[in-house]
DNA sequence: CTGAAAGCGCTTACAG
DNA sequence: CTGAAAGCGCTTACAG
């Protein structure tokens, strides 16, 4: 269809049925589908939507069935940083994606780091959203999960600590992740094998590391190598400098970001040690920081974008009033490169 | 108590007139400002408002006054072109900013770089949304430029050629800027100035080659120089080889793009040429990437923020029907580090 | 299976 | 300056 096709005066529900000789009832059924249309009515009435173009004007739809067919893409963080990030590009390209399938539009709703404003709030509070999206790294703010209980919410990411209400989240499966990533390093013949954390405050960190050390501890290799960084470059190769010191010893390095790994291997690089023949390193994220190296990363792919899917779609099912499960966890899957 | 439940509780119009014992032609009035009201009147019904918590019922509004009083943010590009790139971070920030303060909402429509799919066209001109925003760097593609034709649309940058009916549009002055730096690179004493141009198809590429053409020529100075990138670095890299192969005795380049300027100063590294007292540099954008190198860069600053914020407000005055100019161009800032 | 009718919560001429 | 009334274009019990 072309722009000026579309462009014709809107007709209204109320002439497709003087088109279709029926009433506006029986229109909107046929519309909404679902409801008991005689066969040969549903086919006449569909002639007549589709001859006149007729499409259902969202607000007499949203004031009728008292929802506003709308949903927020509520992104915490500061601008440059969610722009620049191509981890929530992949989360919205999956939420776009599921709600182009659906009657909803993604409303945007940028708030600070600090959460959403007050102004925000009163409008997603106010009726003018039927659920929300929140999409950031620092999801288990209060001030968002507290939106939960007065708004159906899905957030990607778990929680730091359970919510009440329990919220609503599409996570995926750090711990295995990494677990999975240090089992390679493992399986490589490591046994000197140091993390770098990510912070003990955000919930991929945490669990990235409860990944690590449960690997090692089922080798009963020691966990005693452990360096946190806050998911930067910068913070890597401070890490890797502090793990060197530490114990010039180490054959493997589980970064748990890769742009920490990216970090790291610099200052091996720098130190002349090889990669990966002396020190084998992976990374957590599959990021384009993973390929634009000198050396291509070995890391933990993530499916940001079916994240965001399932998040769109877990919403979509909790305004149909179904049941949902509060977690979803979705699998990560190692991609075996040069640097391990 | 359900969602539902809330909704049905949150007060109306209706509720708010009862309290303050006016009718609701008078609250209508009151809430949307500017008619005459009696002071006290006014008084007691935002007396009401405030003691209700009344906020205005979106789609009761948009059915009444037959506008939606939402504006589409339609990108058509690739979702992780558009989120890696800051020049649209800065973008998407000014025009949220703007529009905080209005009464209209954002809603994201992504696209393909080819232009909004046939879903995406039917939404916007089915009376969904009041007007659009078109954020791009492909503005000019033909289906977008008609969209102009059936709703007001706001483009940033210029069409390639201008179009009919004429479009509205906010672009930062490509020239001026480019003009401003080659200028800089005349005063320090640099005689053979080269450009590493952008795509000759893209406005801000043929911009800039006009304001660094037009800097050489009133300093008589030749405009043989030239070579054209595709604003990536590695595009930068290849026309610096170029150029260097051409002419050994640059002594100035002016890169139409920061990233193109940094690929240019990698190679220029390699070959041992000293930055900037052999060849000095000057780039476009100012962005991170003339901070993020070893040698800060000497660029021309454009106000992407600013830029976003005009578009939204000329898309808002369009949309009051007040008298709009076609075109806004925004000064640029030349901001001089250590390149040039 | 289908239609008549009563809303949903606002805005806006039209009178007064 | 204010109010009564007629919509805006849908949905949805309620009858039949």
């Amino acid at each position: 269809m072309t722009i000026d096709q579309a462009r014709r005066a809107a007709p209204t529900l109320e002439a497709v049925a003087a088109a279709a000789g029926v009433s506006r009832s029986t229109v909107s059924r046929v519309v909404n589908g679902g409801a008991q249309v005689k066969p040969d009515v549903v086919a006449s009435v569909n002639a007549a939507i589709e001859s006149l173009g007729y499409i259902p004007n969202r607000a007499a739809r949203s004031l009728a069935r008292r929802r506003s067919m709308a949903i927020a893409l509520v992104v915490p963080e500061e601008t440059t940083r969610f722009f620049g990030d191509p981890y929530f590009a992949e989360i919205v390209r999956g939420i776009t994606t599921a709600l182009d399938d659906s009657e909803y539009v993604l409303v945007l709703q940028l708030a600070s780091a600090s959460g959403p404003s007050a102004n925000s709030i009163r409008y997603l509070l106010g009726g003018n959203v039927d659920g929300a999206l929140v999409v950031s790294h620092h999801s288990s703010d209060t001030s968002l999960t507290r939106l939960g209980a007065s708004l159906p919410v899905v957030f990607n990411g778990r929680p730091l600590a359970p919510t009440d209400p329990p919220s609503y989240f599409v996570d995926v499966d750090n711990a295995a992740g990494a677990e999975a990533a240090t089992d390679h390093l493992i399986s490589l013949g490591r046994r000197r094998i140091a993390i770098i954390a990510g912070p003990e405050d955000m919930p991929p960190g945490i669990d990235r590391t409860t990944g690590w050390r449960r690997a090692l501890q089922r080798a009963s290799l020691t966990t005693d190598l452990i360096v946190h960084g806050d998911f930067s470059q910068a913070g890597g190769a401070t890490a890797m400098r502090q793990l060197l010191a530490a114990d010039p010893s180490i054959d493997g390095v589980f970064a748990a970001s890769d742009l920490m790994a990216s970090g790291a291997m610099s200052v091996l690089r720098d130190r002349g040690i090889g990669i990966p023949h002396e020190v084998a390193v992976v990374g957590f994220d599959d990021s384009r920081a993973a390929t634009s190296g000198s050396i291509q990363l070995t890391t933990v792919h993530q499916p940001s974008a079916l994240a965001g899917e399932t998040m769109a779609k877990m919403l979509i099912a909790l305004l149909r009033g179904e049941q949902v499960e509060h977690e979803r966890i979705l699998p990560t899957r190692l991609v075996v490169r040069d640097s391990a």
